[in-house]
DNA sequence: GGATTGATAGTCT
DNA sequence: GACTATCAATCCA
């Protein structure tokens, strides 16, 4: 069981303990192989950073909470808000394995355009298609995790051991002081095939 | 009202 | 393996 303290911690101590764990919505369940902790308002990578707004006002609230942002017009990002009340920190989740309801993702992740189907381990390999994966969308932002509602936290089977947990730094994103020190905020299981690919720098591509 | 943001899918080498 | 267009909502002035 997955408690309300649990969450309300540092993002930092938060995300290496959500490895393995279970987020399940619609009948799909995603054990999670790979997250992201965001720091809130003192982390430039974090929606916010510039302080609060409508989109990311469930950050700013109590832990145990999901933050469902939109991207690309029509994809959407899931994260699990954790920390304490106030402290707008959350946790990304980035990649997972599908567990269970494999039909109903797949169903979801089939190409609209060209009918073309995803292999397995891709269905839930990345922020954008573990959530699409799972169904979740707008109507899901701010749904409580640990409630009866219809999105759950849930702890998973296996302990992870800690020897296969990695970490990585968000190249791109800097300390407060500007001193280049990149945080290792990036948490991973080694050798999960589920795992999303590892992508150094961001794509930084201005407009003209 | 206008500009920016953001991950993916599809295509090409 | 790598690159670019894509869409809609959100943010700021």
């Amino acid at each position: 069981m997955i408690t309300h303290e649990f969450l309300a911690r540092p993002a930092l101590e938060v995300a290496p303990d959500l490895l393995g764990t279970v987020i399940e919505h619609d009948g799909v369940a995603v054990r999670l192989t790979e997250v992201e902790a965001y720091a809130g308002e003192q982390d430039p990578g974090s929606h916010a950073f510039r302080g609060r707004t409508r989109r990311n006002e469930v950050m700013f609230g109590p832990a145990g909470y999901l933050y469902v942002y939109f991207t690309y017009g029509m994809h959407t990002c899931a994260n699990v808000v954790c920390g304490t009340d106030g402290t707008a920190q959350a946790v990304l989740l980035r990649a997972g394995e599908l567990i269970s309801g494999e039909e109903a993702a797949r169903s979801r992740r089939t190409s609209a355009r060209t009918g073309r189907v995803p292999a397995v381990r891709d269905l839930a390999r990345g922020p954008a298609r573990l959530a699409q994966a799972l169904g979740l969308t707008l109507d899901d932002y701010g749904a409580d995790l640990l409630g009866p509602g219809t999105v759950r936290l849930l702890p998973g089977e296996e302990r992870i051991d800690p020897g296969v947990i990695r970490t990585g730094p968000r190249v791109g994103v800097r300390g407060p002081g500007g001193d280049g020190t990149a945080y290792p905020w990036r948490f991973w299981i080694d050798g999960e095939p589920s795992v999303s690919d590892y992508r150094p720098a961001a794509p930084l591509r201005r407009r003209s």
